[in-house]
DNA sequence: ATCTTACAGTTAAGCGCTTAACTAGACAAT
DNA sequence: ATTGTCTAGTTAAGCGCTTAACTGTAAGAT
């Protein structure tokens, strides 16, 4: 492999000045960027990134970090729907991904993702971060390295998707409906912030049409679809009268449907599913379920363009994305 | 952040003892290792990557390589599981991971892939291979990084699922169910060599059971649910006597089984439908669909291991998987 | 008593870059 | 004529490791 010592030879000039001439800092002749390229591009020269990671501390790695804790992150559709975002804009930027997925450990501590942080081949980290009782991101930052989080944990430099809006725009819709008897699905919101502020978003909604969160009935799921036709079954001895069922994520929202068709119930003239999430799922499921969109990719792109702007010396302002309301075919009037 | 230089000081020794006793490369005493140790673990001393890089070649990074075509590769579950596999071995092996999505470009070459071969950041790459006019896992190997790939490309140090076997397997299980009338849902094959073998497996299936694969009825689509449903309707106007469809993935199988019930076939009793690829929706969608698992987590743990032993300088043998049927609720006898 | 051999550790070169500090010429201003 | 400033380039140090080559000691073999 072609150094840069070999260019400088071939190409008559010092080292100094074909460095120079490829990273554009002043100053050399026309002539002498020319010659230099010519040479570049006859014996096809590409730096070698890890010794001007050493020489220079920029490596061109972006880690993105996906905690591994309750929830397999490989298979949650939404992780991949960032991941998607945050790898356009860092390609774009010429910069490598490298992907991250720290355990939570008794200790509190994932020795290989200290060793990563440590290891100076990170420039930024962009990490999801809604576990309430470790940040991924503050381990990161204690190490100086610029820092952008997806969820709730640092105050500074993060990105999120509205959660509180969304719940209330889950809730509005179904109270808009007409329907008054209604059931939620939920998880143990310790293990998940952004739950936590969807339910808050509902108590916001419920408050605004005048009547009471507690006055609707609350069972707890995993995430999972099998835990969504479980949930039903609670819900419906608890109170057979229900007409509408909101669900904090789709998978739940999914298994809640094939378990009301399995006994007999019709989705949505009996009773009425919303989502949240919008997984591709949601899309082709039958009746096709209404849902909240976070538009995912959106907020990975986001989160990129932050690390971007950091490490550019600015310092941006946080976002929060609104998410949308998808109408299909599992809530109607009543 | 703390070097090997101070270490070395704290310690009283020099630094090639300290990297001795950190790489176990003989010869040092228990005692000066003790010291060591606990220098390492007082500061919090942790290798600098990109010099250990620079120096010794090894950069403790794997990529993965998910060539950026036809299909939005972060949609794809199959991707997903696959990375999976990936990650659980490499971290176990206390490797990093990098993304790489290069694009197909007209050129066929994609600047940014070939400058990260040439950055020495790849110590071992591991590449989906399955479009038939490049290989990016070529690329690597003229590079002579070492590679694995996942797919029909390269035979030297590749793991794939019997596509072939699949296929069959899918057929066979039609066949033995009794059905006459039969459709296929497929896609254009230059696209995918998996999907020709897994054709071949159907083609073979046929001739065992003594009638020709020329017989069925064939439409193409392009992997999503909603050519999926277009065709449905092609395939009931060429031949509405048909009872069985296979599908060569599950989204267009799913799109399948919505036309089909929106046009009031019930599904598996007017007709039975098989996937493949046994994505999350397979076991949720309703009825729950009959497919073929690729076990495509193992897949990606295979891979890994395959690198691992490459780097280690053995010669391993390239591994084929053998896919299984999962029997759900859209196939009867007839 | 001498020669090996094994062990414990050090010295120093070098991996391929970046960059601060320097040189030297050309031109403008005083 | 002197000083200062800008431009175009070079020299050389250094980033934090690994590793080949070397030194010195102690035990074992003859």
């Amino acid at each position: 492999m072609p150094t840069l010592q070999d260019v400088a030879d071939l190409a008559g000039v010092s080292t100094a000045t074909v460095s120079k001439v490829l990273s554009n800092t002043p100053y050399f002749s026309e002539a002498t960027r020319q010659k230099v390229m010519d040479v570049v591009q006859k014996i096809g020269y590409r730096p070698n990134l890890a010794a001007r990671a050493l020489s220079s501390g920029k490596t061109n790695i972006i880690a993105v970090v996906f905690p591994y804790i309750y929830d397999a992150i490989f298979k949650d559709p939404l992780v991949m729907h960032i991941l998607e975002g945050v790898e356009s804009v860092c390609t774009d930027a010429g910069y490598n991904l490298l992907l991250s997925t720290p355990r939570l450990k008794d200790n509190g501590i994932d020795e290989q993702y200290q060793a990563l942080l440590q290891s100076g081949y990170t420039e930024g980290i962009i990490a999801i971060d809604n576990v309430p009782y470790h940040s991924f991101a503050a381990d990161a930052e204690a190490l100086n390295i610029p820092t952008v989080t997806l969820g709730y944990h640092v105050a500074n430099y993060s990105v999120r998707s509205d959660d509180r809006a969304g719940g209330k725009l889950a809730l509005d819709y179904i109270l808009n409906q007409g329907h008054k008897h209604i059931g939620i699905i939920s998880v143990p919101t310790r293990y998940n912030t952004a739950i936590a502020h969807r339910l808050e978003g509902m108590r916001e909604a419920a408050h605004d049409a005048n009547t009471t969160f507690e006055h609707f009935h609350i069972v707890q799921g995993d995430f999972s679809s099998n835990s969504g036709r479980d949930a039903v079954q609670k819900l419906l001895t608890q109170e057979p009268e229900i007409t509408a069922i909101l669900s904090v994520n789709d998978r739940m929202a999914i298994g809640a449907i094939n378990q009301l068709q399995a006994m007999n119930y019709s989705v949505p003239h009996d009773i009425s599913v919303i989502g949240y999430d919008n997984i591709t799922m949601a899309g082709v499921s039958n009746p096709a379920l209404t849902t909240i969109d976070q538009n995912p990719v959106e907020l990975g792109r986001q989160a990129a363009q932050l690390i971007f702007e950091r490490l550019n010396g600015s310092e941006p302002s946080n976002v929060v994305l609104l998410p949308t309301l998808i109408e299909r075919g599992t809530v109607i009037q009543r």
